[in-house]
DNA sequence: ATAAATACCTTGCGATACAAGGTACTAAAA
DNA sequence: TTTTAGTACCTTGTATCGCAAGGTATTTAT
């Protein structure tokens, strides 16, 4: 019930996380731990919990689709690549966050 | 169970709702309607459902109080206003917003 | 064989936006 | 005086989603 700034950053960090796996994929064909990594370069932290579901959403979504491949030490990955409709989708995502950005900003600045 | 962007969208609102509406609060205090107001008048659509609850948790955390005041118009309004604690809050989020930015940012332009 | 490392996935919980519906007060019209 | 309209407050139920915790499967080294 109570409310910190933590639980507000991470209900913040819901919002766009979506974005950000997009815009990660977007360059390269990845699999979790890749994501993962890449991600935490950005200080965003995210766990195996969160992106597996995620993941799953967006493939039957169609906005993602994988190939299976072969790793050299251990079981086969799951590489995630964008569909054509996931990067229609990512353009979409990409306007969202310029709105965003612009409200905050129009609400800043008013009446200062 | 299907993602479309205007779900991705709402849920990109979910995270920095509350930022929005501290920032506005934070000018001076204001009732719902207002509330209201001030945010569709910066593209965000936000219903009374949504805000009632949300600032009763940003009461019962101690980062609002409020004051009945009477209306020329109809019953009592209550209008909130940040508690010293509110602000030290929205200072947070304020660093957390400024984060984000960081983030996305930083995901966009790595590899270009 | 067994253990360790790596990878995939699911279940249960808590938080929260929103739709829909409800209560209460004021003032003006019937 | 009753009724209606307007304004304000609040609650309940639903769906979604991040995350902690736990589980399964494959490969490689001991």
């Amino acid at each position: 019930m109570a409310i910190n700034a933590e639980n507000v950053k991470s209900q913040m960090r819901k919002g766009y996380l979506e974005y950000c796996i997009l815009l990660i994929i977007a360059k390269k064909p990845m699999y979790v731990s890749d994501i993962i990594t890449e991600l935490k370069e950005a200080q965003l932290i995210v766990v195996e919990g969160t992106l597996y579901p995620l993941l799953s959403r967006l493939k039957s979504s169609g906005i993602l689709g994988y190939q299976w491949q072969e790793s050299l030490q251990g079981p086969p990955r799951k590489y995630y690549e964008l569909t054509d409709d996931g990067r229609q989708f990512l353009a979409e995502l990409e306007e969202g966050w310029e709105e965003i950005k612009n409200v905050v900003e129009l609400i800043k600045n008013k009446n200062i």
